[in-house]
DNA sequence: ACAGTATATGAACTATAATGTATATAAACA
DNA sequence: TGTTTATATACATTATAGTTCATATACTGT
């Protein structure tokens, strides 16, 4: 197991939209499981699976309470990585680089068809 | 098309093992095609896949010149993003809380079977 | 124009993950 | 103890994504 397969399952369970809801709705506070599907529309078992999923990452703690489970984040660094995340894809694509061909001309490059200029 | 899909499809993007070996293989600096393919020990088409969806992700740019193709970051805090996301998926891993079963006992809770207890 | 090198692409296959339905477990309270 | 409420889990289904193989495209130099 390297380290990239764990930092990708990492990412990965945090990329996923229903899950970065949660997650955004945990770094305001505690939430337990019925809130959480009552407030996102969704299936009470989906919101309990995606719960599991951040608890397998360390992600989410829990705390039981009657017949209620809550749930808050394991560190606040997780918010900011998802804040700090959505505000740098934000701001990736307001380049719209990825359309475009370049012309594949070698040194002698004209720059034409070049919206983002490279230099 | 949510904030959160976009904000998924970006994290998982960056979610994937051989991704994460390339980005921070272009996090020191740029790297062509074959460079990356062979320094990774896999297939030439497979390195090419995954540079696709990073472009599709605005987070390599590509630079053709002559017959090759150098990628590199599209953002230096993409570079960031990596490292801090590895050093907080470290970090959590340290808690082996998810392994544990706390016993249901409501307010009355009396702490057994906790590895790491909450407060 | 042709051969060689570098990269990209499409199709098929496989693996992984998300979701829904039904059911099990657990706690509270009458 | 039986009923209600809250959460978890197992299984089936569907959707998504990674990988490989074969081939196409693009550029270089002869």
């Amino acid at each position: 197991m390297t380290i990239e397969e764990d930092q990708a399952r990492f990412l990965r369970c945090i990329g996923e939209p229903t899950r970065l809801q949660i997650l955004k709705l945990l770094a305001e506070n505690e939430r337990c499981v019925g809130e959480l599907a009552k407030v996102l529309g969704k299936e009470q078992s989906l919101i309990s699976h995606h719960l599991r999923a951040f608890k397998e990452c360390n992600i989410v703690k829990d705390r039981p309470e009657a017949q209620k489970v809550y749930y808050r984040l394991t560190d606040d660094r997780i918010a900011s990585l998802v804040v700090g995340s959505e505000a740098l894809m934000k701001e990736l694509s307001l380049c719209e680089c990825q359309e475009v061909n370049y012309a594949r001309k070698g040194n002698q490059g004209s720059g034409e068809g070049q919206v983002c200029p490279d230099s």
